[in-house]
DNA sequence: TCGATATTTAGATAATAATCTAAATACAAA
DNA sequence: TTTGTATTTAGATTATTATCTAAATATCGA
């Protein structure tokens, strides 16, 4: 959960989950979407792997990239309870 | 958006919006929950209040604070559009 | 094998963020 | 109006994070 909110909490990795969305990328592919350094990129991918959004598998000379939505089943269960009311209380 | 998955990055504010789950608590009350200090958590109220997650009201010598799930919506919105298929996509 | 390409790792730096203590502010009650 | 309680603000410190350049690793193709 710390690992997800983490991966989550900067721009750059949000925009790269968004451009994953629906096609998978290398890591040059996706670093070439901003204008960060290439181990920059490589350094939030590592995050956003570690908190299990994206899966990397190697073809080649390359490393490809594709989305995990699965593990933001945790998050969405956690905004759901604090949006739910809650058994017993007047608000 | 940026305001926000930063407010819901830190477990010592996650928690503090379950204290506030289904009841109003003052600062002082919400700062008994934890071990950190009263400061610390005075920080971390202002910047769940600068994310409109929490709701401040003034009353006599006391500040009662109270939940805002309102403003999660953006977040869910996100999440949802992120698990959803994209339109034209094989994956 | 050698040179080019793809990506990461290492190491450094600068910006952010969490935390603390001490002091300031606001209010209440005596 | 003085004392005590509630909370925040100020200022400093430490830890974490984002970023860069340079170097290392891995793979491909000639």
């Amino acid at each position: 959960m710390d690992k997800l909110f983490k991966a989550l909490n900067d721009p750059t990795r949000r925009a790269i989950l968004e451009q994953l969305r629906g096609k998978e990328m290398s890591a040059g592919d996706i670093a070439g979407c901003f204008t960060v350094s290439k181990p920059t990129i490589s350094h939030h991918l590592d995050l956003l792997k570690q908190a299990g959004l994206i899966l990397a598998e190697k073809r080649g000379q390359f490393i490809i990239y594709s989305l995990n939505t699965s593990v933001l089943e945790e998050c969405f269960a956690w905004l759901l309870k604090m949006t739910e009311k809650k058994k017993g209380s007047a608000l």
